[in-house]
DNA sequence: CTCAAAAGCTGATAAATGTCATAGTTCAGG
DNA sequence: CCTGAACTATGACATTTATCAGCTTTTGAG
């Protein structure tokens, strides 16, 4: 078994999802890429053919706005799957993908997952429990981010980074993110995350060499998370 | 066949979603329930022991914060499900669901939902694309949160209410919220919310008499939402 | 009908955040 | 190792939004 189907069963959270023809089948049609930063894997409005499972690398999920910003809504790393919204509603993508850094992902067609849906409901099951999941997830968000100031909100975005992306030896955050990737992920202006991050610094809350930042103090970030 | 299963034949948007076996046991286990207006349907943290389907009234789902607010997520009125998500991935509901006018739900217990889902491919599939549909418009929300101002929300808002909830013969929108619950739709501060909808009567955008609001110039309210 | 409580409204002010301008810094490609 | 472009940083200022205070109107229970 390929690491492809592994991306599908991590995601799905459940061996038995897929039998094994199920599997086979995905194993046959799929197909690797690999992509550069910056590159656009697909774009809001595409007609999406199948999904992408994240193999490394991480991709953002973000929706540009009129005025030419972009929110990112989502960060995506190994052993997530990408697109799965849009081929179910069979819907163009209401975001675009684009990677962070250097990435490699594997394409499943359509087809293999849409057959498999419609016929075994312990596959269908777990794709509804993953996108119930995002579903809370999502709902969270739009609470941060009418309630908690953007000050919070990098501080919780910090903690996030670390949490579900990890750090290095020297406690560096292994996601790298520009000043304005992680603006726009906060949902504000460039200048207010780097003055944020700035003032972060000299309290001592983290410390940071160029892009790479690392927590210096878990505790006094979680209360700036808090409410001052 | 009652009007219950209309809701759940509704909602999932399939007629043959459910078989007859799987439509007389939810006929056969629902029970109805008559809400008055500021009654709770359940609450943050709760476990549910099924879902509801409102017959009749509006219903806001909405998660209360540290500091006291609480953000609206989204309104539900005749024929949405209500407590799904959480039936779904067997955790605590994440919303809690109160009464924003007098209503009649009825009550469908956990097992008949989860146990059709674990055997019929198509009523998981149907369920899954309504919540895959719930997730985009999320996404949706947390883009306009971050990327619209208090103004723009707003003027979305009364937009979005004449679409979904329609209006009366004199114009006036069907569903009456308080400026409370508008600010907490919009994720603001009440008066804030106040002083623009007293701005939009004053420029004719909208006429209000007491609570009820109507929306005068539907043009001028769209470009407003755009963006001034 | 009456009255207290809730909701709506408005002004003054403070705080948060965005915008614009400008300068230093980093970094990849030649 | 240069060098221009992109990124980071900071100040000054404008705008948006929140907060607090006080007042009026509406509402609903008795």
């Amino acid at each position: 078994m390929g690491r492809c189907e592994n991306c599908i069963i991590r995601q799905f959270n459940s061996l038995r999802a897929m039998n094994k023809e199920e599997l086979k089948r995905v194993s046959d049609t799929k197909t690797t890429k690999f992509l550069k930063k910056g590159e656009i894997i697909f774009g809001e409005g595409d007609k999406l053919n199948g999904v992408y499972c994240v193999k490394d690398g991480v991709s953002k999920l973000s929706k540009l706005s009129p005025n030419g910003k972009d929110q990112i809504v989502k960060l995506a790393t190994k052993g997530a799957v990408l697109g799965q919204r849009s081929v179910i509603t069979e819907e163009v993508a209401n975001l675009s993908a684009i990677a962070v850094n250097d990435m490699e992902v594997c394409f499943i067609p359509k087809d293999a997952i849409v057959d498999t849906l419609n016929s075994n409901p312990n596959f269908a099951v777990e794709v509804l429990r993953h996108i119930a999941h995002d579903l809370k997830e999502a709902d969270d968000v739009i609470v941060n981010m009418s309630q908690k100031t953007v000050k919070q909100r990098i501080a919780e975005a910090f903690l996030y980074l670390e949490e579900n992306f990890g750090k290095d030896q020297n406690g560096y955050l292994t996601l790298t993110l520009s000043r304005e990737d992680i603006a726009n992920v906060i949902g504000t202006a460039t200048e207010s995350a780097i003055r944020i991050i700035s003032e972060f610094k000299k309290l001592g809350l983290i410390k940071a060499s160029g892009k790479k930042i690392a927590i210096a103090d878990r505790q006094g970030l979680k209360e700036v998370a808090k409410g001052s």
